[in-house]
DNA sequence: CCCTGATTCGC
DNA sequence: GCGAATCAGG
């Protein structure tokens, strides 16, 4: 079964590719990926750097033949982060755990991983920092 | 030979 | 858009 890149499994990728995990241990922590697929999906994203621009390539015809692609050349930059939540999540107890912001933060598996815990805003899985975040590129047209 | 990310290109 | 195959570097 594929399940296809849903904005949560992109928000993931996202966050775990910045937070220095390999293509590898993304693909394993995401499920049902495979390390290309990691990489793949990141590089249509904008993420990776452009240090080893691989070009000087023959290309005789391993698989088939020509396809007419013009390059790709330059690729948009993401947005900066905006400001980060400093502010200390509530208190346990301040708020229902369906109000709190259900974001990782940190590296998943290690032993201070959690969750942001800052209140939700609307419907939203995320406090509004992570909405930002996390729906960056949508909500854009109109 | 193991790993890493990056790119190409058929689907 | 997706990802295996492939490349290039460590």
């Amino acid at each position: 079964m594929s399940a296809g890149w849903t904005e949560e499994r992109v928000v993931r990728l996202r966050e775990l590719w910045g937070s220095g995990m390999t293509a590898a241990q993304i693909a394993d922590e995401l499920g049902d990926v495979t390390r290309n697929a990691v990489i793949g999906k990141a590089n249509r994203l904008g993420l990776s750097k452009p240090g080893r621009p691989r070009s000087v390539k023959p290309k005789p015809s391993p698989r088939r033949h020509i396809a007419p692609r013009p390059a790709q050349g330059l690729r948009p930059e993401p947005e900066e982060t905006p400001e980060a939540p400093l502010a200390p999540p509530p208190p346990p107890g301040a708020l229902p755990q369906h109000r709190r912001c259900q974001f990782p933060i940190g590296h998943p598996g290690d032993d201070d991983f959690r969750f942001c815990d800052h209140e939700t805003v609307s419907g939203k899985p995320y406090c509004n920092y992570h909405c930002r975040v996390a729906y960056r590129q949508r909500v854009a047209a109109a």
